[in-house]
DNA sequence: ATATGATGGATTGTACACAACTTAGTTGTA
DNA sequence: TACAACTAAGTTGTGTACAATCCATCATAT
């Protein structure tokens, strides 16, 4: 199960198959997977606290610091305006954020937490072990784990643009 | 960058953090993280192949196995109907592949592919290699990775439901 | 002071993703 | 046959996610 990359030859009747295109090889496929199946084991947890799953990721980075401007919150959960703004709003509407105009630049907003959404933090403590310990079977694994897809991370994040030319202008 | 999994103790002003909801040390955030960014390492490839990132996983799936049921390709791909009847609709609609009813069981709808849809299996084989490329260095980093995320896959795919009681009724 | 350009959010349109529901067809049982 | 239970797809509604675009605001340079 380890050091074989091309999987099966063929995939019996229906066409000749590289191995580079068998969907089992593909590592987006296994990232893909990865990240819904982890959606799966947040949502009945999350539902009890009325939180979807990116939503989760909004608190806890104001969890950490609030008040935080839409841009800078983008920045650190890689969310553009046009996924966040809607998402803030939901969170406004469940009285968990507030949403003010900076003083400074009126074209920022601030996005800060009620009284509510710092209570909700409590609730919130035993989650990462609920779910963690069916990612990662020990303190070790853990770590390893997370050095593993932070360097991954790294690379794919940080990579260059494609290669130039693609079979056509890609618009 | 490998032994500690607290973080910093504190995040400054805002709030009192326990690590283990700091943001960083969420493994379902980088998994979250890397599957946006390999998305957008595929958009502009497959962009002009006239593909989506999930359509291109569809495709990939086809090219081994063709017809198959819309069930089968659910289960294959880890997708409900309600994600794959629209998909399947822009796919047919981009006359890619075919959507005929089982001719046996009048319930099944059989997937299959058009000439169009074969013939851009040949334009697709560089993709692979291309965006591999920047998520594993080499062919070991490529198995290595494979493996990891497929045990860590396992685990989260298989495991039990969550532990009985959750703060309320879950609904 | 005014034109120029850059920046921060919001908006619009397309495309997943899933829950809940509907519809249609099949199977099991009496 | 009749009918309940089940199954396979499709449909609808909510919530991300991103590209493209728009708008107000700020910075600056003349």
């Amino acid at each position: 199960m380890t050091g074989e990359v091309a999987g099966r030859a063929d995939a019996g009747v229906a066409a000749p198959i590289d191995a580079a295109l068998l969907l089992d090889n593909q590592l987006c496929f296994l990232v893909a997977r990865l990240h819904r199946a982890l959606n799966d084991r947040y949502r009945p947890v999350l539902g009890a606290l009325g939180l979807t799953y990116p939503q989760y990721l909004a608190m806890l980075a104001l969890w950490e610091q609030a008040p935080m401007s839409v841009g800078r919150l983008g920045e650190r959960l890689r969310l553009d305006s046009g996924t966040l703004s809607p998402l803030l709003k939901r969170l406004e509407t469940a009285g968990l954020v507030t949403r003010t105009r900076s003083a400074g630049d009126e074209r920022s907003v601030e996005v800060g937490l009620t009284d509510a959404g710092r209570t909700l933090r409590a609730e919130a403590v035993d989650i990462p072990s609920w779910v963690g310990s069916c990612i990662a079977g020990s303190l070790d694994d853990f770590v390893r784990v997370r050095g593993e897809l932070t360097e991954i991370l790294d690379r794919v994040e940080n990579a260059p643009p494609p290669p130039v030319a693609l079979p056509g202008p890609v618009r």
